[in-house]
DNA sequence: GGCCCGATACTCT
DNA sequence: GAGTATCGGGCCC
């Protein structure tokens, strides 16, 4: 019997967000454009977690931005930022807690011509959380979305892992006056590809 | 490759 | 009103 939906079930992201971002780093996010795919393996992720991560948008409780982060794992939380940016999280752990993944990274396999005509670029398409929801064309309508619903347009299919020798961890990015202990948590995970360089 | 800086508007205090 | 989970251009290696 054939698989007949690609999609990460919601049970992998029903799980502590450290263990779904590490999994995540080899994994491809899928969407359909106007019946066509654009695809990316996915490179770098972020983890932000709960209401005492004082790096993590839920630090201010459940306001109305944050609202999706405390919706049921598998969701989409978009946000806006630097008064023109979205980025792009995924909503982890359990209904009622406040979790997500940053994907700040991917690496583009398919529909690379529709994501240069959204960039208005031909390189750097997707090295960057920003670049990747502008070359995926998600904003504001794509908030609260779940990657695991039978009829999503936009999901997370099952790629090859990262080996652990590829994967890194480091501090988070951007995180700018946010105070320690949570500045320096190693809650960034990258991998290398084998074709880029060291 | 790197550093510096301005753009820009939304969220929460 | 302040702060912001960034980007791209200009410049200099």
């Amino acid at each position: 019997m054939r698989i007949l939906m690609p999609h990460l079930p919601r049970a992998f992201f029903a799980r502590p967000t450290l263990i779904v971002a590490r999994e995540l780093l080899g994994q491809c996010l899928v969407k359909v454009d106007r019946r066509r795919r654009l695809a990316g393996i996915i490179t770098e992720v972020e983890a932000y977690i709960g209401e005492e991560d004082l790096a993590c948008h839920a630090r201010a409780g459940r306001t109305r931005r944050t609202e999706v982060m405390y919706w049921q794992p598998g969701r989409l939380y978009v946000y806006f930022t630097y008064g023109m940016h979205w980025m792009m999280n995924i909503v982890t752990e359990r209904k009622g807690f406040p979790a997500a993944v940053l994907v700040r990274g991917i690496f583009p396999t398919e529909g690379i011509e529709g994501m240069r005509q959204r960039r208005g670029r031909s390189t750097h398409l997707t090295d960057g959380p920003a670049k990747i929801a502008q070359a995926f064309g998600i904003d504001k309508q794509c908030n609260g979305i779940d990657l695991c619903a039978r009829d999503s347009t936009l999901w997370i299919e099952r790629g090859t892992p990262a080996p652990n020798s590829s994967v890194v961890t480091g501090p988070r990015v951007g995180l700018g006056s946010t105070p320690e202990p949570w500045l320096s948590k190693p809650w960034n995970f990258s991998m290398k590809l084998s074709n880029e360089p060291a």
